[in-house]
DNA sequence: CTTGATTCAAGGGAGGGCTG
DNA sequence: CAGCCCTCCCTTGAATCAAG
């Protein structure tokens, strides 16, 4: 699921259902961080890969001190004393969910947060991880029941890697057979998850998955709780911290100035030099004016557009009309081309 | 030498097509 | 029918190639 539509439609969604529960019960929803490094990729000898990096901030872990039990597993992936090792030793506390997209990358917050809106009178202490999400090729997040969650990672096997010993290390989650859809492959192999991570609430978890363990997570800790200022376009920690781990941006959608600045500097840029890539190559591009928009967004802002993909970047910049129409039509995006708030 | 453009590898499941 | 090979899915960043 790397499309910023599908992230944004997820936000909307987590969104929605934090405030009916924060309506229906007066509280809002809570959970908890689980990583499993057991399911993580490790990179070849020819290539370095790394699927989680952390940044501590100023975060002790004597602020969430009740031991955990460590998988072994977990354990064999990341040692003691690597970076991150505080989130497999400890129990984390909970606290409600904050969620924040910024193109193709999603931050979900978990862990002792209070919001100084909805809980102005309780004291603001403790800690809170927020875990970013790149989801590279495939990866996705999926929310499943908490009593499935449970089931699933109470078992891990080997992975599919061809190399036993590196499949022991690259393990998979077991899915139990019964919640296999009807008419899936009808063969005696065994159907497994790899899930990276998890926000984890009382009766629902969101499950950060991927096949192909080819995505990357990032967790920002901090000693002083979050605020959902903090994960709103603009703040101190949207601008210097939130996204610094991934290339991207400005989004179209939340930061549009921005990113129409941004826009208008790669003409200038495209009419001083010059070149012939294709305007769809140039919007996939993390780094580019697209601020990494993926694949599939890009080409329908291209049809709405009513610009051929293939349309060298030169030919699309020298013309002023061309270059007008496609900009008004960037102004115009919005959560997701073709997609209306009410339909969230 | 610099810059830009292109190629490649990383990952695992699914399904089509072929062979024994 | 089992088993195997091949292709597709699509992004990142390093490496390589090409042009100025």
């Amino acid at each position: 699921m790397p499309e910023s539509q599908a992230l944004q439609i997820f936000a909307a969604r987590v969104r929605k259902a934090c405030l009916k529960a924060f309506l229906n019960c007066g509280i809002l929803a809570e959970g908890v961080l689980h990583i499993f490094p057991r399911t993580w990729a490790e990179g070849t000898a020819a290539k370095a890969y790394s699927t989680f990096t952390v940044d501590q901030g100023d975060y002790t872990p004597d602020i969430e001190p009740t031991p955990a039990v460590v998988n072994e597993y977990d354990a064999g992936k990341m040692k003691q004393g690597a970076p991150g090792r505080y989130l497999l030793e400890t129990e984390r506390k909970s606290g409600p969910i904050h969620v924040a997209v910024r193109g193709k990358c999603l931050a979900i917050s978990a862990g002792h947060a209070r919001s100084p809106f909805f809980y102005p009178f309780v004291a603001h202490h403790g800690a809170q991880h927020i875990l970013v999400c790149h989801f590279g090729l495939e990866g996705e997040i999926l929310t499943v029941p908490r009593y499935i969650y449970d089931q699933v990672i109470a078992r891990s096997v080997p992975g599919n890697n061809p190399n036993a010993a590196k499949a022991e290390r690259l393990r998979s989650f077991l899915i139990p057979r019964k919640y296999v859809d009807p008419g899936a492959r009808e063969d005696n192999s065994l159907y497994k998850i790899n899930i990276l991570a998890a926000v984890v609430m009382e009766e629902d978890a969101f499950i950060v998955c991927d096949f192909a363990r080819i995505m990357q997570i990032h967790v920002i800790s901090n000693s002083r709780f979050w605020t959902e200022e903090d994960m709103s376009p603009g703040s101190e920690t949207w601008k210097n911290r939130l996204w610094t781990r991934y290339a991207g941006g400005p989004d179209w959608i939340l930061e549009k100035d921005d990113a129409l600045a941004v826009l208008d500097g790669w003409r200038q840029k495209v009419l001083r030099k010059g070149t012939e890539t294709p305007i769809i190559d140039v919007l996939l591009q993390a780094d580019g004016p697209g601020g990494g928009i993926g694949q599939h967004l890009a080409n329908d802002l291209l049809f709405g557009a009513a610009i051929h993909p293939d349309t060298p970047a030169d030919v699309l910049c020298e013309d002023d009309e061309l270059y007008d129409s496609f900009r008004e039509y960037v102004e115009t995006v919005r959560v997701g081309v073709g997609v209306k708030y009410t339909e969230i």
